[in-house]
DNA sequence: AAGTGGTCTAGACCACGTC
DNA sequence: ACGTGGTCTAGACCACTTT
């Protein structure tokens, strides 16, 4: 094996690109058991040990899942422990509980500057705009409009919601093969408008959680952009610094 | 080697253990080199490759850093790297740039319910308590107030802080010898006070983002609570989900 | 018993930084 | 030239799950 000097990329990260590649192709589907390291191993012709180590970085990325003795999966937001990872909301006090979500409108537009510079499509291109609502135990928290590139998500309508339990990734992996598997967060402390006042029953003008976040699916392209208005009443955002 | 079942550790881990030990007295301190893989391997009659993998988790966890070449260093908070580490304020435009850190205050104090409840120590310990505010381009953009435990700070005054150019962590490494390795933020929205307002040159009800932030040493043990509360006008606070 | 991932070892060689 | 971390291999054995 020859590595020249600056394009030098190790081979378990090779392997790593291949692996991904199936993964995007949709070979090993999410929930799915991927091939054991010995047979992956054989199919690209390294040593078990370098498998290892691709897989080894790909479920430090919350991408792939081991389990010891059954065998590596694809990970899913269909698994419960999938949606905290995303929804970093914690009540003040009192368990932690799964919240409901509600849908209150979705329609189809045209992509304006912004959108389409955070979904890095072509102004005026399709997009399809939803707006639901978060509950926890039956009370308002989080307001969300989300803009979706129209390409990726032809069909998504107001019935596609309703019609689903479970979270909208788990939606969106299961019924229209986009996984998200990273995002980016910005959050600023706002005032609440009318609207934000209207749907989480705080008075208006009430400090609000403004968070935007831009999604994120193989290959680091965005396909998700979402702006949440978070009542901080009873629930605050958990942020591990390690 | 016998693995006996229910408390069994591997022997990278218990290795792990070990160089965290001599992190932890000192015997290596932040910025220097530890021992090279094979000394170390020597050291602990263990192969060379399963130093490595104990080293690789303590990589991952930011407690070493390694480069190529040169060797594996005990990592610091000196390091101009660090900062952002602990401090995810990102300008809404505009380069990233380097606060300025400003003392106000410092006193001693007895700890009350909550930062007991929260240094987990006695109540009516010795505390110290710091406020400080956080300049970017010369513009205030964070007040802290921030809690640490008197036994573990002894001596820190408003001096010592005056005195002091650089980050607060790296000067409670380099002066105090306690290192924060992680840390839990609770993100809420709340109006400014009065205090608040003044510090920050905001209007008196302006939403702003309160930081509440535990943060721990070596053993998850805390060592530090603080409270900051962020002006997000020309900020937001920046948080990568992965 | 068989198959999976998890650990541990030993040795060879490569890439990088320093002397 | 040398020492450091980084990669790759091959083989042995352990722990966990399923058959």
């Amino acid at each position: 094996m020859s590595h020249e000097s600056p394009t030098f990329s190790p081979l378990y990260r090779q392997i790593k690109a291949l692996i991904l590649q199936a993964l995007e192709t949709g070979e090993w589907r999410p929930g799915q058991a991927i091939p054991s390291e010995q047979e992956l191993a054989a199919r690209f012709s390294v040593s078990q040990g370098t498998v290892r180590k691709a897989i080894d970085e790909m479920a430090a990325e919350n991408l792939l899942v081991r389990k010891q003795g059954k065998g590596t999966y694809v990970a899913s937001h269909n698994d419960p422990r999938a949606l905290f990872r995303f929804l970093r909301l914690v009540p003040v006090d009192g368990e932690l509980s799964s919240p409901q979500s509600i849908p209150l409108d979705c329609w189809r537009a045209k992509a304006g500057q912004e959108a389409s510079r955070m979904l890095a499509i072509e102004p005026g291109a399709s997009i399809i705009i939803v707006r639901r609502l978060l509950k926890f135990s039956n009370k308002p928290v989080v307001i969300d409009e989300i803009y979706l590139p129209g390409e990726l998500f032809q069909g998504l309508s107001a019935e596609t919601l309703q019609g689903w339990h479970g979270s909208l990734y788990s939606l969106f992996e299961s019924r229209f093969g986009v996984r998200m598997i990273g995002a980016q967060e910005r959050i600023r402390a706002v005032a609440a408008d009318r609207g934000a006042s209207d749907a989480l029953k705080v008075p208006e003008g009430t400090p609000l959680l403004s968070v935007e976040r831009v999604t994120y699916t193989y290959g680091d392209r965005p396909v998700e952009w979402r702006r949440g208005l978070y009542s901080t009443a009873e629930h605050f955002y958990l942020n591990e610094l390690n």
